[in-house]
DNA sequence: CATAGATTTCAGAAAATTCTGAAATCACGG
DNA sequence: CCGTGATTTCAGAATTTTCTGAAATCTATG
């Protein structure tokens, strides 16, 4: 591996995360190495880079494509597919949050509610099925949360993240003025 | 493994996610089986439950104490160790969220302070750093968001929850308000 | 349609991780 | 402070994942 400091570092750093990020070492360095190149690199400068097998970059390139995290550049009058991630880090975000999804959520969801479609045959199966219960309307109510916000603009999401919990406080302005619409209306 | 077959799919199912979630088989499994016990199962009442050896188990356990996603429950004169789930799925939530980020963002961030504060030495180095500052500005705000909200009693999380994206109209709404009130004080 | 370069595939090597059984340690009642 | 049962530790076995190099496949062009 030759690479300025700066560069290494990052790349390094991505490399050991890999495996709590559920990618390997080895996608995890390509990644890195992508977001902070100032231009398309192709496969063989990747080899270069990080210093393993053509074949490895080979698939983890396909693994990154398979997760969107990384696009397919032309360079003029050059054969070789050239690689580059999204540069706007917002699009990163619902990129991952969207695969993520797909991989670590959605399963458990279906098995779930083929779960508990079944009629339980004991008392303690009765039980398993409450918890599973609790468990598949906590994740639908998250889910269907975050499908609500993804089709936000960057823009308002942005916005919404700055408020913070200071949301509350409108809610409670909002239930006020309510409130005090109806008692008129009612009095 | 001799379970009541819900309960066995549950666990199964658990197991297999298990990788993709950054834990082992056994301890998807183990967690899966706690969840849904209508009371506290000690170690060898899991050996006999999963069919894993005693010592892997222990080794579970460890790991689900480590992330906080068991209790130790102690049953009266009994001297093994019992344990559970805490039952509150928005509690577990919690504990999942928090855990997660200590181990998956975390590190990452305090990395990016690092490298931030360094010189870049090149102009590759700059666009390098560049990027970093993008990434990192977003985790941060993701993350105070995080620490924001992670505050809010259960029950006004679950009520932002059920807004969902109609936030943005109840925004829409203050700035109304807002501009209203300001345009009156200046006439 | 032959060829040269680019890319992918894939079987096996290498590395990492998970799991086990035996031994060590701990903790408590007698 | 001994003995019994519960628990943990840990070295190595088993399994899984990752990585490599060689061969196969693809693709654009002369």
């Amino acid at each position: 591996m030759n690479l300025p400091p700066l560069v290494q570092s990052f790349v390094l750093h991505f490399g050991e995360m890999g495996s709590r990020w559920g990618i390997n070492r080895t996608v995890g360095q390509i990644y890195a190495l992508l977001y902070v190149s100032p231009r398309p690199l192709c496969a063989d400068d990747i080899v270069e880079a990080l210093g393993v097998s053509r074949s490895n970059v080979s698939m983890g390139l396909r693994e990154l494509q398979a997760w969107n995290l990384v696009l397919l550049r032309h360079i003029p009058d050059d054969r070789r597919d050239h690689f580059t991630t999204p540069d706007d880090v917002w699009q990163i975000l619902r990129v991952l949050a969207e695969e993520r999804k797909k991989r670590e959520v959605d399963p458990t969801l279906s098995v779930l509610r083929e779960l508990l479609m079944q009629t339980p045959g004991s008392e303690e199966e009765r039980h398993a099925q409450a918890r599973m219960a609790e468990m598949h309307g906590l994740i639908e109510r998250l889910t269907t949360w975050y499908e609500d916000v993804k089709r936000l603009e960057t823009e308002r999401l942005a916005a919404l993240l700055a408020l913070g919990a200071k949301v509350t406080r409108l809610l409670e302005a909002k239930d006020k003025v309510v409130g005090l619409v109806r008692g008129k209306r009612e009095s």
